[in-house]
DNA sequence: TAGATTGTTAATCGATTAACAATC
DNA sequence: TAGATTGTTAATCGATTAACAATC
């Protein structure tokens, strides 16, 4: 099927948006509202919808319900991914206890890190040694690595996750890495994302006071 | 000019690589090298180099340093731009520590959160209870916000912010806000990015496991 | 000069929007 | 039936890629 990245990133959005408004749809909803309430083309969401969900009835709109478990079940929010971190600075430490992951199937098994000695907690999940990195990921069959090392790191650590066999890396690090066509890298640039928002923020709100 | 998002979020890529890079390419680099590099288009870093710089010269590329000049000079990384930051949970800790973003024009001035009662630290950033919001951004004329607080007290903060004068926020709780069309408002919905990793790396490597 | 490399103009591609048809 | 709403087919738009021209 034809999964475009836009729309991973829109369902997300719509769910959320469902389950946090149950109170104002008891029943259904309709696309239109839906858009609305998202600032987003109505037309655009309707094609979305109809590309997770069979529910949608002339007159009616969607049963929330059934939009929720269907949008759910798309995303494979039932279905849990195993993962491992590395690098449990803050930034780790938070992303390591994120309750919010467990509701969008991301099980983070565990942290490694190069500053621990051995086993130490970080809330609930536990921090290891970079030492045990690639057993416990052939031993877990872990696919799924994120990466929250400082940038200078970020490259060696990148090798080692593959050579543990990891398949897909998030990558926190604001750098490149380099590797295989066949590993998956995601960047999560905050960096570069701030930057985006910047500009748009000059382009629409010069400053006064700038030149 | 048009400044596309995609052109935004590739520029730091180019800026990134340019710098922790400099031994490779002492003096010049081609667009050619730089795209392989990164895994990019050859035309598409040409024509984004095009916008940003005039430096380039047929048969030797760019001049590193001056390459790296116009791309800061492209995205404001001079001139700082101010903010604050509201949810000093561990999320907020790590924004609030991070040093990368002066790096990036971006200088956060303090913390706020309920849960403080009078001025703490954190790391060398203050952190001061909501009561001194407004009065603080109206201070020091503060227009972009950070948003690291719970679901829950993501609108109620958003609120808050737009009448303390704040134009851009920047929002890491993973809800839809609503706010008015003037403010710009930019989500960093990391467990939306998760899922479109996942889909994708379900997708290419499919689980023999799964169903 | 010849060849590497930039810059530009035209073609393609994908996503969004608009217009319309179908249905409850 | 009439009207709201979905679903689909065609048009538009923006970004990327391909082909070509210019230049050092």
């Amino acid at each position: 099927m034809n999964v475009s990245r836009p729309l991973t990133r829109r369902l997300p959005l719509y769910l959320n948006y469902l389950k946090t408004h149950r109170e104002e749809y008891p029943y259904n909803i309709s696309s239109r509202e839906l858009a609305k309430a998202l600032g987003l083309g109505e037309v655009l969401v309707r094609k979305d919808l109809a590309k997770v969900t069979s529910g949608g009835r002339a007159k009616t709109g969607h049963v929330c319900e059934n939009l929720i478990a269907d949008i759910e079940a798309f995303l494979n929010y039932n279905q849990m991914t195993d993962a491992i971190l590395v690098g449990a600075g803050k930034l780790g430490q938070a992303l390591l206890g994120y309750s919010g992951f467990e509701k969008v199937g991301l099980n983070i098994l565990a942290g490694f890190d190069i500053a621990v000695s051995k086993k130490q907690m970080a809330g609930s999940k536990p921090v290891y040694p970079m030492s045990q990195l690639e057993s416990f990921c052939r031993k877990h069959n872990v696919r799924l690595g994120i990466i929250t090392v400082p940038p200078d790191q970020a490259q060696v650590v990148c090798y080692a996750l593959i050579s543990s066999g990891i398949l897909a890396i998030w990558n926190f690090a604001p750098v490149h890495l380099d590797a295989p066509v066949d590993v998956l890298i995601q960047n999560e640039n905050l960096a570069a994302s701030l930057t985006a928002l910047r500009m748009n923020m000059e382009a629409r709100f010069p400053n006064p006071q700038d030149p």
